[in-house]
DNA sequence: AACTCGGGGTG
DNA sequence: CACCCAGAGTT
């Protein structure tokens, strides 16, 4: 029979750990700054995801003083792709308090470093204990999971209450004076052994303390919530071309997709005539008609709660127009895109703006 | 407590 | 296709 002892627990996880860790480049020299953005990287983002843009970003932000001191494009355009985009905002908010406040040193207290934007109970705690080495809990989507099945908590695992112990748990367990690295293994058990699908109990550390194996009911843990199915939505989309430039606007920093750029374009009402929708819709945004002369593409692209269909529609417009360069709006060459961020559904646009550009 | 906020990996 | 990922901020 199964049965918990804590320093049993303690020891096997951490020497699994120190044997077993992947060597990531956040784990060398643990200085604040790197594990900052790390986590903030990781955050709903896996770990192999987040590999090649931690390294370019290391590059070309490589200190808290560059990341304040970057245009809010060239941060935005370093987070291309990686999606929940106030993340890169926020990361920029922060490092501009660190210089304003602490004169460019990452604090190192709990409760001010749990102020800064973009960071959480979950991150303060990761940074605490992973930087730091203070006697924090760090509760992520994998240590949920992992004290779940050690547990054998079968409930719904958001609830508040539920919520509540597992933290307590998280806190209880640290060896003191280990967090550091007792915290890591329990969200790298999560990721290499304990994961949500097929989990690899024989391979399991301290699958002897495990409860939810000795039940059983490891593949019932955690309890899923329902969620809300996702709606399908058309979008129609003007890549307005006038001789070799495009018409690209800026979205507000606040909201989805927060400070990328975008080719002009128009949510589908019912039944609406797509041309014809899109015309009106650029008068009112830009104040100039347009011709549409053809359908390029329609892009398929799925969002977390809806999915889009985006129709591209080769624009021109009907009469001559001044070339704006304003914060918001720009006329570009397609090389001087690349310059930007855009939505992925954007960067698969461009994509074959290049593929026709190059075949004419 | 329930939304919103992306994109990609995985089975 | 569904589910999940080193969550945070807003309402």
């Amino acid at each position: 029979m199964a049965r918990f002892q804590l320093d049993v627990f303690q020891t096997r996880l951490l020497d699994w750990f120190r044997e077993f860790q992947r060597p990531l480049p956040w784990r060398k020299d643990y200085l604040p700054y790197q594990v900052w953005v790390s986590e903030i990287m990781l955050q709903q983002t896996q770990v192999t995801t987040v590999l090649p843009y931690y390294e370019r970003w290391m590059r070309t932000l490589p200190d808290i003083k560059s990341l304040a001191q970057a245009s809010e494009d060239t941060v935005l355009k370093q987070w291309e792709g990686l999606g929940y985009y106030s993340r890169a905002s926020n990361l920029q908010k922060a490092a501009k308090i660190i210089g304003e406040q602490h004169e460019n040193e990452f604090p190192s207290e709990f409760e001010i470093i749990r102020t800064l934007p973009g960071i959480g109970r979950y991150t303060a705690g990761a940074i605490a204990s992973i930087v730091f080495n203070q006697n924090k809990p760090a509760v992520d989507g994998n240590v949920v999971r992992v004290i779940c099945r050690l547990m054998d908590f079968r409930d719904n695992p958001k609830s508040r209450e539920r919520v509540k112990t597992l933290w307590r748990l998280a806190e209880d367990w640290i060896p003191q004076g280990k967090a550091r690295f007792f915290n890591q293994a329990l969200m790298e058990l999560g990721a290499m052994i304990c994961s949500p699908k097929q989990p690899t109990c024989l391979l399991c550390p301290v699958q002897s303390c495990c409860q939810g194996f000795a039940a059983g009911s490891i593949e019932q843990i955690p309890a899923k919530s329902k969620r809300t199915p996702l709606k399908s939505i058309e979008t129609m989309l003007a890549v307005i071309q006038d001789q070799k430039k495009f018409l690209i606007q800026k979205r507000p920093l606040e909201g989805l997709m927060g400070g990328l750029w975008e080719f002009p374009n128009v949510q589908r009402k019912k039944k609406e005539k797509k041309e014809k929708a899109l015309v009106e819709e650029i008068r009112r945004q830009h104040g100039f008609n347009i011709t549409v002369e053809q359908l390029l593409i329609t892009i398929k692209h799925g969002y977390t709660s809806y999915k889009v269909q985006l129709h591209c529609f080769l624009c021109v417009p009907e009469e001559e127009i001044a070339h704006s360069d304003k914060r918001t709006v720009k006329w570009v060459t397609l090389n001087e895109l690349r310059q930007f961020s855009f939505p992925a559904a954007h960067v698969k646009l461009i994509q074959i703006l290049h593929d026709k550009m190059k075949n004419e």
